[in-house]
Order: structure tokens, then sequence, then C-alpha cells
DNA sequence: CTGAAAGCGCTTACAG
DNA sequence: CTGAAAGCGCTTACAG
């Protein structure tokens, strides 16, 4: 019963050893049980693997790792997950890789702790793999990522430097059938509600919408906002724009918590009804947004498609297969819900 | 340059051994450099460290927990996250562990891979603690947790066995709160949404609610739901209390989502109006909550408590103290809001 | 205070 | 097909 240095009243863990002594094999034999390419007679394969499930003997993967170079573990760098749009992502991500045997390691980048910062106290477990979920262009922490040979790929946001992956929505074409919808129904005078600044959804969703503005020959939207993606963020622009000279009679919001309180702040805080009075339209579709009481009209994104391509991808990576660097750009789909409404004249 | 076996393209780590080299020390003293309990030299540590953080050495915590038997991981199971509550309950837990230097290890339960397997993959990484953050009940996890001396402490749940670890709201508190805020307003006919049945959250709060309503002499709350914390449910459950003989004037739903799926059925459903019609009152207080256009009464759970209880004590069971097992239960606060309001008559 | 050695739990050439 | 040996990147008694 081999050395039990009893660790802090800890039980000592099963390992190969004791499954090698018990059958009478060696660790070697043992070991190769467990690998599906290993020469091994499929009996003793058989007795190994039965004995093991018996005992509850699992290989331990951090030692493993130590020799194949390989922890079977992906980081999941996470710092704004305010938007409810996220907690959906992380839990289906991490239950694709757990489904191909990865396994998460969660870090968040916060104030405390910098991006950058947590990316170096998670490569030190060394992944195979980095995805980053997050709003805000940093290429600090993939270039620490790519000094390790360590492959990230961005969710739903671009990463600053050309040579990294990336599978986002199509923001640019998304900013642009929202333009097209609202035009369509008459509105001329637009207005967006900006959330953060730095976040690649935010610029491009705001690059579409004005460039097909500018096609269209309508004037170019008034804009405000550009501090967060929150519900408080959305109810000031809202207040903000529709204080102004030339109130908007429309307004895109650059995702649905901003569009849900922009629509508050018209509601409650001005008294206008929404569409009557104001069209409003958001970004991301998230469950919220058909809740009845919001039926807000937005652009839904491809989740379950990008989730897939991101799953793929990063498993690709994470074997080695060597894939050309690209951002992968799935469009979305405008849901038209009861936030917008033809408007006559103009 | 040690024996660069080029891994599937990935570059070779830096390890103690290049450390001691460019130094010219042993691998054991740059070993030492790291534990602040270690003797050696101040001057040989200080030239280690400033050395390490050069060439971006970082001792590797995998290889390191196959010595120390500690693997500074915490697991995180989690379930049903549809509930806006747990995200940023994630979060937070997440940020303190890793700024007592401990990583999380995210693992999902799902239909199909259910908390057993879960819990079973995430143990052969040998965490330190494994923190269960779910609403349903179940043992068998928590029994498997136990026979590998890795404890287990569950967030806002508790486990149905004796001996673990559980910190939570008070729930039972927080219905009795719930039953006497209506009570006291002349509600007389009350009506309760249930979220899911086996979840301690849902049990617990329907007891202190019931509870209180026999011991004022308040005939037994109607009841319905029991299929999930979700809008729908929500939704669904206040349309049947509401369309019965004996129509309660007040809901207590079992958690804020619900509420408000309830307060839109009440709404946009029967055309009623909150609270002159009906009085609602959840329970968490979400974010969403606060937000104009629910301003839902709840009760309040003292999140930052329960996180700050949660970490102190999973870090000393981590650490290998001695603790008795308890659930420790922390009130809530009811927050008064806008969507319940006296009665008259009766 | 420092170093050589053993060992953590594994895998993988290398012989047989 | 199987086993003995070396080694992954660390830590920690044990000497000195």
């Amino acid at each position: 019963m081999s050395d039990a240095t009893v660790d802090r009243g800890r039980i000592p863990r099963i390992t190969v050893k004791d499954l090698a002594r018990q059958l009478g094999m060696s660790v070697s034999t043992v070991s190769r049980a467990f690998y599906d390419d290993a020469v091994i007679a499929p009996e003793t394969r058989e007795k190994v693997l039965r004995r093991a499930v018996e005992i509850g003997y699992q290989p331990n993967p951090l030692a493993r790792g130590l020799i194949t170079k390989s922890s079977r573990i992906v980081g999941l760098v996470v710092s704004d997950i305010t938007n409810p749009f996220y907690p959906e992502v992380m839990v289906r991500l991490t239950e694709q890789f757990q489904a191909e045997d990865f396994n998460v390691m969660l870090v968040v980048a916060s104030p405390t702790r910098n991006e950058e910062e947590a990316v170096r106290v998670l490569l030190s477990y060394h992944p195979d793999l980095v995805v980053m979920l997050a709003t805000t262009l940093s290429s600090a922490a993939s270039a620490s990522c790519r000094k390790v040979g360590t492959p990230v790929v961005f969710f739903n946001r671009v990463g600053s430097d050309e040579n990294s992956y990336a599978v986002t929505c199509d923001n640019v074409l998304g900013g642009r059938l929202i333009a097209d919808h609202l035009i369509d129904r008459g509105h001329r005078r637009l207005g967006f509600v900006a959330g953060r600044p730095d976040a690649s959804t935010n610029v491009d969703r705001w690059h579409g919408f004005q460039a097909r503005c500018a096609e269209r020959g309508v004037a170019p939207p008034a804009s405000t906002g550009g501090v967060a993606f929150s519900y408080e963020a959305g109810f000031a622009g809202a207040l903000d724009l529709l204080n102004r000279e030339e109130k908007p009679t429309a307004l895109f919001c650059a995702n649905d918590i901003l569009a849900i309180g922009a629509m508050d702040a018209a509601r409650r805080g001005l008294g206008l009804s929404i569409p009557a009075d104001l069209s409003v339209i958001g970004f991301d579709d998230i469950g919220m947004a058909s809740w009845s009481s919001h039926a807000l009209t937005t652009v839904r994104q491809p989740i379950a498609r990008m989730i897939d391509r991101t799953t793929a991808l990063a498993l690709a990576l994470a074997r080695g297969n060597a894939v050309q660097p690209a951002v992968e750009r799935l469009p979305g789909e405008l849901i038209d819900r009861n936030t917008t409404r033809f408007i006559d004249g103009q």
C-alpha cells in the first residue's frame, strides 16, 4: 500500500501502480490500455479497463500532460459578462469542449486582475488553447499566448492583430440590415446608442449602420453613449438623443440590453409609446428580447453556428492542425417583432 | 538548448532547469525561491525572481501539484444557468479564487453529461475543492467527491446529505418575510408560483411562506408551477392561478425571473394592472428587478456576503483546515419596490 | 544556505 | 505483445 503520506487528511489517489500491482502487469501495459492506438492485446486491455472502473481509477491528466505536452485544458477568458448573451455562450462552449474531452479553465479579467494578468496565470496551466470571450480589444493578451505557442480564438470579437482566429457574427452586415429596415419603413432621422467604444462588435455595427445610411442618402445618424453595454447606458443614451433638437424617430442600440434600457427611458422617462412614437431596434436576440414586455425587433446572432464553428476551429487548433488564421463572419438575421413601425410623411 | 522535441509546432516551455542553468544554480535552489517560507538567501531569491520575470518563467502548477498534492484548482460545477443570478455568482466566485491563486475549472452538467459524469471528469484533475452551483439535489456527486477526499461546498443549495458544507440565503426566512409583507398589506388570497420542485431554494421558500401563512391564520396559498425557474414557467403559472375560481390577489414567485414572467402574463395576457389589480413579489433581486419596467418587490439575496463566506470556507477547506460541516444560512432583505400594494376590505 | 537525489503519476522509445 | 528504463517539470527530505 504505497507510501501513503496522509496529505492534510486527503485520501491517497489510486494510481497506475496500484492497478498494475493488482493485475500483475507492468505500468507500461496498464498505461497502454487507455490509448486506442497503442499496441496491446485486446484481452489485456479489457482486463485493465474493467478493473479500472471497478476500483475507480482514472489516469491523472495532469501527470499525463507532463509527458504528452497536452493538458486537454482550454482556457476561457471572459470579462464583461453583464450581457446575458455570454453566460449562454460560456455554458454551451463548455459543454461542447467537455464532449470532446477537453476541460475548461475559466479565467475572468476584471479591474483588479486585468486581461494580461489573467492570461498570464492561465498560461501557467499550459492550456492547449485559449478562447477569448470578451468585449475589449487587447493584443497584449493574444501576444503572450502566441509567444508560448498557444493558439487563441476570439469569440464574437476580432483581435486587433492580423494573424489570429476569430468567429463572430457579421456585425457590419447586421448594422446594414438595420439601416435598411428602418429606412424602408420611412425613417430618416436615425439615432445610434453605442456600447463600449473599444468593442469590435460596437464599432462594426456602427460602421455598417452608418455606411448603409450614407449609401441610401440618409443623413448621418446621431450617436451617443459609448460607455457600456448596459441597461443604464441605454437608458441614459436614449434620454440624451431624445432631448436633442432634432429628435430621431428611430434608435438603433448596439445590443439588446441597451435597447431595453432605451425603451424604458422612452416609455417611463419620456412617456413615449413604442413603436408609435419611437422605433427601437437592438442586436443579439437574447432570450429576453422575445418576452412580451419587450418584444424587441433585433438582429439575431447565429449563436449555434458560431459555437459550432468555434469548437471546430478550436479543436483543430488544439490538435495541432495547421489552419489559416482568419476571421469567420457569420450572417445574422433580422427578427422583426413589435418595436419598429412604418412612419408616413417625410 | 534542451531536447526541444517540437511538439506539434508548440514552443518548448521554459522550465526550472533553464532558469537554473542560466543562473548557475541548482534546480532546488531555484525552486525554493518561489516559496516564501523556504530557507534561501534573500539575495539568491531576488536574483531568481528577477530573472524569472525577465525570461517569463512561471513554475508549472501541474508539475508542482504532482508533488504537493495540491492542484490549486477549484472545480465549479454548474447546471441551470438560465437564472441571471448565477453568471454573476460564477464570475465573482472566480475572481475571488483567482485572487487567492486558485484557478477555476468549469464543468457544466447537462442532459447529455449529467452531474455525476461531470464530477467524475472534474475529479480526474484532482481539484483541491469543488463548489456546486446548481439547483437540483444530488447526493451521488457529492458522494464521489467525498470518496476521494475532496471537500465540496454547495452554493445557494443544500446538499441532500448531512455532512456537507453549504452556504445559502435563508430561504425559509425569506418566504416568511414575504408572507408577512403580503399579509400586512391586507392580502388573504395568496398564490405561489413554484420553480423546480427538486431545488432546495424552491422548497425552502415555499415552506417558509406556507408556514408563516398558517401561523397568521391565512388560508393556505394556492400553488402552481414546479417546472422550471423560467420566464415561460412564470407566465404559465400566473395564467393558471389567475384563471382559477378563487383568484389570488397576490403572487409570490419562487424567483425574480418567474415573477417577471408572471407579471407579463398578468399584464399582457390578462390585461391586469400591477400592483393595482395584482401584487407580485419575487426572490433574488437580480439586476433586472430594479429596472423601471419591472420595479419588482423582492427579497434580495445577500450575495456579496454569501460569496465571501463561500470563499472563506472553501479556502479553509482547500488548505486542509478542519471545519465542521454545516449549512450557513444568511438572511435576505425584502426590497420594497412597486409591485405590491395595500388592499382594503377583507 | 545550497545541491544531489528521489520521487510525484504518468508515457514512450527501446529491447526482448 | 510486454516490461524495464528514462524522463516530463517540479518539490523536498537529507547531507553538507
